[in-house]
DNA sequence: TCGCGCCGCCAAAGCGGTTTGGAAAAGCGA
DNA sequence: TCGCTTTTCCAAACCGCTTTGGCGGCGCGA
């Protein structure tokens, strides 16, 4: 069933009907009433593909996803944020079209999108720093919003992003007050933006202690079990050892968690351990009282608010970029306490002679 | 640059550049190569709107994310079975569009894909038993592959699945085969297809060994982290405590291993534990060798292939379904080991008198 | 009663492609 | 040179919708 049939068993002109369902004044209450109740009754939907190839607005927003053939990993956080994104464009009427592309082509992609016309506006997904895609989407004039920021880009552009160097900061900061000197980093990898600004908070705040910073405390790659769980061995092996470790992700986190086990040591009591948890719905951080204590920023309501701003740049044509920045909270729980006295049970001594 | 002015820059007609451009025989081999170059310096790309209009394809495939209100979980399983269909989809030309929809809406939704004319087919994720959006798609007349299965469902219909109830019955068996006679399992919801079918699997293991079934070592829930904990808690402290568990998930594995960490378990010794794993990209099971022994299958090949298959019904309007079923491999890792002797080293005595 | 403005509707021209039905030009055998 | 086929291109219709520009008819004030 298509506009022209439901207006001719209207006994109506196209014109009329297409008014009629799209709230123009021109056309008398009762017969939009007729109309609506028609197009009801036959379950009419305008083709999108016509409409939007009339209006020359495609009601649709993209979401690239790079994926690279190297480290073939996706982003976890993904599936939350895309849920959340989603819940905004369902609202809106819009759909949202999602590209796999092997990085390096994004480019191309982002090219492409914008020529074939098939989308208003894209959410760009893990900014690295100084993101090339960012220029390249400024220059090509395609509406968009950064989940994240990338440091040292100079064109303007609109951003949602945590306050990731202030949750690092205070994590760090917390660690301390309980006495913590000894803090190692498991980050993300380090091209990655975010990562840059964790390990910035995570420095100013031993340096506002005037703390010296120990490199092998600090470690960086792909967020995974493994690798956090190597990451915390090896600072657990070394002489003087950390008493405390910030953690870039719940998964690395349980990484490390296996790590101190392994070393018999028990969380919360011979190591605290923080990290930063984004609410994913399938890996909650416990129910009632969170296993890790941790900075915490549901990636879903991200979603769900970068979505919104994007679709307002669209709707306002507004040329200023729009920026938010959202602040984490810290929650305690189970995973950390005040500093061990001495030497902690893992039977290793400080200062051992291999070193 | 749309194709008009593409065929006046060229003194064409747009009729001739068309052809030219997609490969009919009616256009001589010079100026094809004209057009082509042309296109090419322009980097022109035919408005996909118009051109789906025209040809009444759309080129795009709907992805319908159910999120529930009441217990919020995206399937952890989502990203990576999207990155792998996203490949094929890129290969082929298509889009992906992804409609996330609250569960109950679902219906409403296949039918504004289809009358709406914006996607060609649909996959159907997370099916239940007798999942009624089987038999729906399949009197909308929109093409669909599920992946995985619905049992109990009367209409034929296309889908990708692993041998869910093989892999388990291989586990258990295997588990057996260690000495183990108290195993648990710790599934997923009862209602999700894929859960039944290991269910199945477990229990027919145990059966053809003349064992009973108890009750208690079998739980079902959302496959978190916290829920395999309590699970396994649970069960560790039965009077008769099982000396291996099955999982579902990798997350839910997790859960065991600290639960059983919190005993004193030893997970390989103590109690062995056998989980499944679907590959997933943030959640290796280990690099070199595997954490956990598990029943393993790609659920981003899986993706992957789904794609395809509905790709190809697609292209050939074959009537009759397509099936696929995949045999999961049961890998060798550091989880599992002969049943213990004697009473394990929690401490706790068998056949204790509060039972 | 007449003239004017407004209301309610419609015909037709797009949007940017594909595709049908020719038509001119070129090739070819007699 | 003629007639016929083949090659190569084009004009125009169409996909399903929106939107511009009108056009009758009715109400209203003079």
């Amino acid at each position: 069933m298509n506009l022209k049939q439901l207006a001719q068993s209207l006994g109506l002109s196209p014109t009329t009907v297409s008014r009629a369902l799209n709230g123009y004044p021109e056309v008398s209450e009762a017969t939009r009433a007729r109309v609506i109740e028609a197009a009801r009754r036959h379950d009419y939907r305008p083709n999108t593909r016509a409409k939007s190839l009339a209006t020359g607005r495609a009601m649709s927003i993209a979401h690239v996803i790079p994926v690279s053939n190297r480290h073939e990993i996706v982003n976890p956080v993904f599936a939350d944020f895309i849920a959340g994104a989603g819940e905004t464009y369902v609202k809106a009427g819009y759909e949202m079209v999602l590209s796999v592309v092997n990085d390096g082509d994004e480019a191309r992609m982002y090219q492409d999108l914008r020529n074939r016309g098939s989308v208003d506006g894209v959410i760009v997904h893990g900014p690295r720093a100084a993101d090339p895609r960012i220029e390249m989407l400024h220059r090509i004039g395609l509406p968009f919003v950064v989940h994240g920021r990338a440091t040292g880009c100079e064109v303007p552009y609109s951003w949602l992003d945590i306050n990731n160097r202030r949750a690092f900061q205070r994590a760090t900061d917390f660690l301390l007050d309980l006495g913590h000197r000894r803090i190692g980093l498991v980050n993300g990898v380090e091209w990655m933006d975010y990562a840059i600004r964790r390990r910035t908070g995570y420095l100013e705040a031993l340096a506002a202690r005037g703390l010296a910073v120990d490199g092998n405390l600090i470690y960086s790659g792909e967020m995974t079990e493994t690798n956090g769980y190597r990451a915390a061995r090896h600072m657990l092996a070394l002489p003087d050892p950390p008493t405390a470790i910030l953690t870039s992700s719940m998964i690395s986190a349980i990484g490390v968690r296996r790590a101190a086990w392994a070393d018999g040591l028990d969380l919360g009591r011979d190591l605290s351990l923080i990290t930063h948890d984004d609410e994913l719905s399938y890996l909650r951080n416990g129910d009632e009282v969170p296993i890790f204590t941790a900075t915490r920023s549901s990636v879903r309501t991200a979603g769900r608010m970068t979505a919104e701003m994007l679709l307002g740049i669209i709707a306002s044509e507004a040329e200023a970029p729009q920026t938010r920045l959202l602040e984490a909270d810290l929650i305690i729980g189970q995973s950390t306490g005040p500093a061990p006295a001495g030497p902690h049970s893992s039977g290793q001594q400080p200062h051992q002679e291999h070193a």
